[in-house]
This record gives C-alpha cells, sequence and structure tokens, in this order.
DNA sequence: AACAATAATGATAATTGTTACTATTATTAT
DNA sequence: ATAATAATAGTAACAATTATCATTATTGTT
C-alpha cells in the first residue's frame, strides 16, 4: 500500500468490522471504536471506511435506507435486508455468475459484475 | 386514489418521467418540469417522487452514487450502471425469479423479492 | 536515539441530498 | 358559488458525508 501508514484507529475500524456480522453504519463504527478509543473522531471513521473500502479491504453496501453499511468480509457475497426490522443479514450462497451472462444478451456494453439485495422477513421477525 | 388530488405539477412530473430514458435524479426532474413550470419547487418534486413511488407508479433506484434516481417504468425490471461514466440503462432481460430461491436455501427468513444492479462499461464508454 | 518527511488525526466547518413547516393557492365535490 | 381539503412555493431544518487545517503519529534514515 503505498502511501498508507498504519494507524491505531483505522486498525481499530478494521477489528471491530471483522468482529461483527451486523453491517454497521459508519455512526455504528464510531459508536464501538469510541469505547476503546474514547477521542476517535467521525471523520477518521469515514476517511478510513473510505480508505478501506477503496482498497477492498472491506465491503460498502447501500441498502437505501438512509446510511451505507459495511462488511468487514471483502470477499463479494450476498445480502439479505429485512422489510420489517431493517437487519441486513449475509446470505450463504455460491456466487450467481450466471447472471452475468443472462444480463449480458443482447446489451452493446461489456457486463463486469453485479450486486444483489433481496428483502423479505428475517427470522427473527417470522417468529415475533 | 383516496385522498389524492390532481395537480398540474405532478402531471409534468409523470410526462418528463416517462418521456426519457435516463433515470433522472430529483434534481433533474426539477430541472426538466421547469422548463414548462419555471417555478416549481424543489420539494414539490421530492414530496411528488416520493409518492409516486410509493404508490407503486413509478420506481426508485438506489444505486449508491449519491442521488436516487427514478424511473418512470414502474414494471420491476434490471439496471446497468457505467462504472465510467455514471449512466443507469434498462436491460432488457426476463425476471430472474429463480434467484429467490437459490437464496431462500438454508435461510430460515422469507425471500420476498430482490434487486439487481449490474455494472461495467456501457456502450458508449466502450467505444470511445 | 534524534531527525526529517509525510501520512493521519481530531475538531470543526462546509456541502449535499432530502424532508419539514407554513401561509397561500388549486382542485374537487356539493 | 361555496366549502373542504389537498397541493403548492418558498424557506428553514435536517442527516449523512466530505473538506479544511493545525497538530500528532508513523516510518525510513542517519
Amino acid at each position: 500500500m503505498a502511501g498508507v501508514k498504519f494507524s491505531r484507529q483505522r486498525q481499530a475500524i478494521i477489528d471491530y468490522l471483522c468482529s461483527t456480522k451486523e453491517h454497521p453504519t459508519a455512526e455504528t463504527v464510531y459508536t464501538n471504536v469510541r469505547i476503546n478509543y474514547p477521542n476517535v473522531s467521525l471523520g477518521t471513521v469515514y476517511r478510513n471506511l473510505n480508505l478501506l473500502a477503496d482498497e477492498g479491504e472491506i465491503l460498502r453496501l447501500t441498502c437505501g435506507d438512509g446510511s451505507d453499511r459495511f462488511d468487514g468480509n471483502p470477499k463479494p457475497h450476498y445480502h439479505f435486508l429485512c422489510n420489517n426490522c431493517g437487519r441486513v443479514i449475509d446470505l450463504d450462497i455460491e456466487p450467481m455468475n450466471h447472471i452475468d451472462v443472462l444480463a449480458a444478451a443482447g446489451f452493446d456494453g461489456t457486463i463486469e459484475g453485479h450486486t444483489v439485495l433481496f428483502n423479505g422477513t428475517c427470522p427473527k421477525c417470522k417468529t415475533s
């Protein structure tokens, strides 16, 4: 990583993101990093989340519910958004490369990839 | 539509959305409606876009590129976002209902639907 | 270990996209 | 025409995010 120096704050952000499956927003990352670094700034959180997402170390999820969410697992995978509680959950399914082929049919551009967001009712909301 | 009255401004917004394939942002809708209604307000545009999207008369697209976009065609269909120019293009492919079945495997919640956004290089950016 | 180069920070201001408020105007049913 | 009420324009407020900048931390070099 040319021109990038280590920082305790960035490491704390990575550590927190890797410790949770909750797909937190920048605000939630901030709240949690502040437990160990009480005077970290929200700007630092945003700056590092952007840096890490640009580097491909984390994933940014735009679910259309106000703020972006982040995922410490950078490997492409699929997500589910609960229509009821807004929770975002990882889905354990294989990459659906074949849909890129479907999309490419009759399209003059080049398909490089896709993002999919499934929605419905999550397990917790189903049983309560 | 209970409790909803006609308005020239709302009709102009619908007319503009149905006249374009460009998936405009609220700001772009505003700019274009102002050609015929020079003192329409941006708040009116937002209010009506939200109303129409809630009623299912138009589609709201959240592509993660700053502002939401809108589509005068409310029938569910798929979109492509150009990594280079940011243009959003309709894809003419069939609904991929089968991916909901894939997603449901091993998931304890209920899958009700999905949104997919393909990305890559659009035809115009490819040839220039 | 001190030093120099420069990346990162905290604090805060600024920006952007969007929503809320309110007095006035437009639509619609009677 | 009238009355009821939805919609408007204009503006203020808001939330999420980015920019600015003086200070601090990291890192490679002597």
